[in-house]
DNA sequence: ATAATAAGTTAGATTAATCTAACAAATATA
DNA sequence: TATATTTGTTAGATTAATCTAACTTATTAT
């Protein structure tokens, strides 16, 4: 059973692995804000654990046993916004950082009583996918908004980035996820959009 | 801001300061299960922090600040319990656990809107009594089963010992809060109890 | 290819929470 | 009251997670 700390670290390499190909000690050590000793140390006692390779000089990996573990986190992490944001009425830009706390409970029933309530979602509020309950992870594969051409209608299924300054931005504007867009056009300088947002209850 | 663990001393300080008079190292040793000196230790760093009052070999004693802390680890966790038992549909065998854990999240946010949608109930699902949000307790002041006489007809309104084998029993014997008892009799030699159970749905 | 810069590592220290062994103080008992 | 027992304290060690300073290895750029 890993500790808080290295849920959070397994949480971090995770989601760097998904998008970087090497996982360096730097990368790791900002992720985690912490000085690149403590990130190195850290790594080498994870690889004790079996949770990731680690060479020197070299950026560590998750082993099959690491990677499992942290979609596992990613999962409560995910389950939790959904249920916060479902049965507790929180807003999508406030469900991060309680999330955050709530997925080191250590209560498998706690979390399969969350599914089961939410109907066994896919999806969290932000449209990211919640690995099921082997960390195995539905691949979704939506059209980033940069490929998109002007006069082009899209539906939002997603973000890449939930960061709560992008959200209140999005409330701000009554973009959802569901909601349909037209492109209008596209500022060359900035690539700036301007969209038309169709009805969106 | 208190460490989890040093929320879980205030937690076991704060109940046996309501049981005992007097609470001495030894006694918070065995309630956190820790060795003496361990105990000792804590006792003097939360002396530091100004959540107790410690001499050297005299019992320690809450401070306000101590002892309002406590209370309101006391909140959440109830609070919580009465969220997993009403909205999650836990058994209240099966809330202490989870509670246990969720109690030491950080998020006022969070624990408001389970107060809310619980509609500010003031007992969890033992009959304890809630704290209020300033660390204030309702007296509740329920007659003993063992003050009660054959003949008797009462109604179970809470528990003093909520541990998870007399919950069990209390299940299979389809007692619950707010069952109606009539006491039949007494045996002499241990005091165990007749009862009649009215219907209770 | 060599120097400069970036990345990674070692060593040593710190804090929180824990332990055991040994000793001291307080309390209970004969 | 003297002794035995219980309770509390000190001292010193350990583990997890962190830091800074100093050093080494890799990478980049001239």
């Amino acid at each position: 059973m890993p500790t808080q700390t290295k849920e959070n670290y397994l949480k971090a390499i995770y989601f760097l692995s998904q998008e970087n190909i090497d996982v360096s000690i730097t990368e790791l050590s900002k992720k985690m804000n912490v000085s690149k000793p403590t990130a190195n140390n850290m790594a080498k006692k994870m690889q004790e654990k079996g949770w990731l390779f680690y060479e020197k000089y070299k950026p560590v990996k998750l082993t099959v046993k690491g990677k499992r573990l942290g979609a596992l986190i990613v999962r409560k992490h995910r389950l939790t916004e959904m249920f916060l944001s479902q049965v507790m009425s929180f807003g999508w830009e406030e469900v991060h950082d309680i999330a955050e706390e709530i997925e080191h409970i250590n209560s498998n029933l706690f979390f399969d009583r969350m599914d089961e309530i939410l109907g066994f979602p896919t999806l969290d509020p932000h449209g990211s996918p919640i690995p099921d309950k082997n960390g195995k992870v539905l691949k979704v594969n939506y059209l980033n908004l940069s490929t998109i051409k002007p006069g082009q209608k899209v539906r939002l299924c997603g973000l890449e980035n939930s960061s709560k300054d992008l959200l209140l931005f999005l409330n701000k504007k009554k973009i959802k996820l569901g909601s349909v867009l037209s492109i209008l056009h596209i500022e060359k300088f900035d690539n700036s959009f301007e969209i038309l947002l169709e009805n969106n209850s």
